[in-house]
DNA sequence: CTGAAAGCGCTTACAG
DNA sequence: CTGAAAGCGCTTACAG
């Protein structure tokens, strides 16, 4: 069987809630004696088991706050089924998860969830964080007062934080470059469509787009980008205004899949001239244009895998009371075609 | 908190020994007291602690056996990689898991593998069944004795068995036949290449192929399926023999990912003339290929996944003592381009 | 700075 | 058929 940390306090000649304060760092421990105890568990080649840790850490009754934003983001709610997954298992492990909701880039809105959260002694905060100045001061005290922050899906440039759960949005604008690429025999007249540009994922997409498209496919040219309203009503009369003016545009990649309104003028115009298109994401009217065969490629990205990996992650955190090494946690970027649709539904 | 037997016991005016049989049917309980404890516990709406429960289990040291062939299976090794996860997490919760290798298709081996571990004391068997009739009779038999056996990447048709994890082949086979649609614009002279036909997984994605080609896509004309050899170079010849005689075809299915041989000669070809390849599996050929664009898309079954959700399903069966309601377990089909073996490494 | 003891929730010999 | 008790491995008040 494996070690346990009883071995290890009967080796080094001392208790195992000395050996658990040593190899913890929890201080009010001799130097030396911890040396000693850190030495034995290494040459044991010990590794905590997880299970008792958990069983363990319950009664302490750790909270986890997630904050996010959620005016009709089709994307958002995808995200919240994983973190509410998550939350369901971290329950037996004694942590309580608190889903905290504010609008969209409403900054003071956000910045009173997360004082909140602090004063309400909630040990970590997932957050979807709103690319401003004010939010990245105060998550960088939190970051100097050692409190731990895992941003989801987004970051704020320049902050410091815990971690990032996401999207590697340079490879996912990648292979849509490369899906465009295929669909359009390598030559098409291309408008990008894509959502708030504030938000570092999008202006990260976007750039990722930019870049390969012309230096892999520069017979694809990119004759518009339209940052596109949050807003359906608004964002569907943009893009039925770019895509009435310029009737030369035969293919779209439509980058803001939580935003229907948008992709509703694309799909109009579909009907009446031949437009290949690619989406980002997989929504309920995505997925309806895709079975009718007016879509052919979109691009997911996890959204509730994202969600749960978050939260599991911070609870990693606070029960080994460090952060694992990687700053960035990717989540797989997925290719769905019109027959994927069943396959993921057979799961 | 969550509801504990403890509380149940009080409730019930029993102790928590006469609640954990009552709940989980271990017998030794007057049928009434039984009654009154489940009545109690669904009232109380009671989940079990699955943390608790797998470290209390942790005594008896289950051990479970996963039984493969591996013949240079280049699939085969990554469904290992999954298991090896798996176990080793297993291992935290008392589980012991025993890699039981046999060659491919050594009917004697994997019924000697069989009988090994049932009488070592093995609580469960995961085992990657060939497809025969002595197999399927001792699969039976273990069924009737109420010992678990979990089908992984294949079954033996008409066998009784606890659960399968794998592929849908049938929704993957149809994403194959879209993809290929799109990269031949609709139009072509199609090779079907695949392993072993004996093997149900074999057979359900060929069928699935012709049929849905067929249906959806009869500009795709399949000229020709060549079952391959399992063996490198006989393979190879196989292919190219086909290939050479039938300079018609210009795209081909591969289906065997594992076996590198065939491709090979396939690659060849396409230096000659025109050919559009879509495989199935990601292995270091196929990357390869894939990287100096030989190789448009390959679909992937996820191997690694396969392998480390049987063996996580094998341990809650043991944990719970039943099966779940799921019979069939699928893992995601993913479809991958050239830009995604980047993503997929960022992870 | 250190140890003995209780506890997390569940399971199981053991004694009755 | 039933209960009291010990145990899985780790953590933490508490007392010293």
């Amino acid at each position: 069987m494996a070690v346990t940390i009883k071995q290890i306090a009967e080796l080094a000649g001392v208790s195992t809630g000395t050996v658990d304060r040593a190899l913890n760092n929890r201080g009010r421990v001799n130097p030396q004696v911890a040396e000693r105890i850190k030495k034995i568990a290494k040459e044991l080649n010990y590794h905590p088991n997880a299970i008792a840790k958990s069983l363990s850490i319950k009664r302490h009754k750790l909270k986890i706050a997630v904050i996010l934003n959620v005016s009709k983001n089709r994307f958002v709610e995808t995200v919240l089924t994983g973190v509410e997954l998550a939350a369901h298992e971290l329950h037996a492990a004694g942590f309580t998860v608190e889903v905290m909701k504010c609008k969209d880039f409403d900054v003071d809105a956000q910045l009173e969830l997360i004082d909140k959260a602090v004063s309400e002694g909630f040990a970590g905060i997932v957050l979807i964080p709103i690319n401003n100045e004010r939010i990245k001061a105060r998550v960088n005290e939190l970051y100097e007062e050692d409190f731990p922050v895992i941003f989801l899906t987004s970051i704020i440039e320049g902050a410091k934080f815990w971690s990032y759960v996401g999207c590697n949005y340079k490879y996912s604008g990648q292979i849509s470059c490369a899906i465009l690429n295929q669909i359009t025999g390598g030559s098409a007249r291309l408008a990008v469509m894509i959502s708030n540009l504030q938000m570092w994922s999008n202006r990260q997409r976007l750039l990722s787009i930019e870049k390969y498209m012309n230096k892999e496919f520069p017979g694809i040219k990119i004759e518009a980008v339209l940052e596109l309203s949050n807003e359906d009503i608004e964002s569907y009369l943009q893009a039925k205004k770019l895509l009435d003016e310029r009737p030369d545009i035969n293919s779209i990649l439509y980058c803001s899949g939580a935003v229907d309104g948008g992709l509703k003028a694309v799909l109009e115009v579909a009907q009446q001239r031949p437009v290949k298109i690619v989406t980002f994401d997989f929504t309920e009217t995505i997925r309806k244009a895709m079975y009718d065969g007016h879509i052919i490629f979109t691009i997911t990205q996890n959204p509730n895998e994202q969600g749960y990996k978050a939260l599991k992650l911070m609870s990693q955190y606070l029960m080994d009371r460090q952060r694992p090494d990687a700053q960035f946690h990717y989540i797989n970027t997925e290719i769905m075609i019109r027959e994927s649709i069943k396959d993921s539904e057979s799961l």
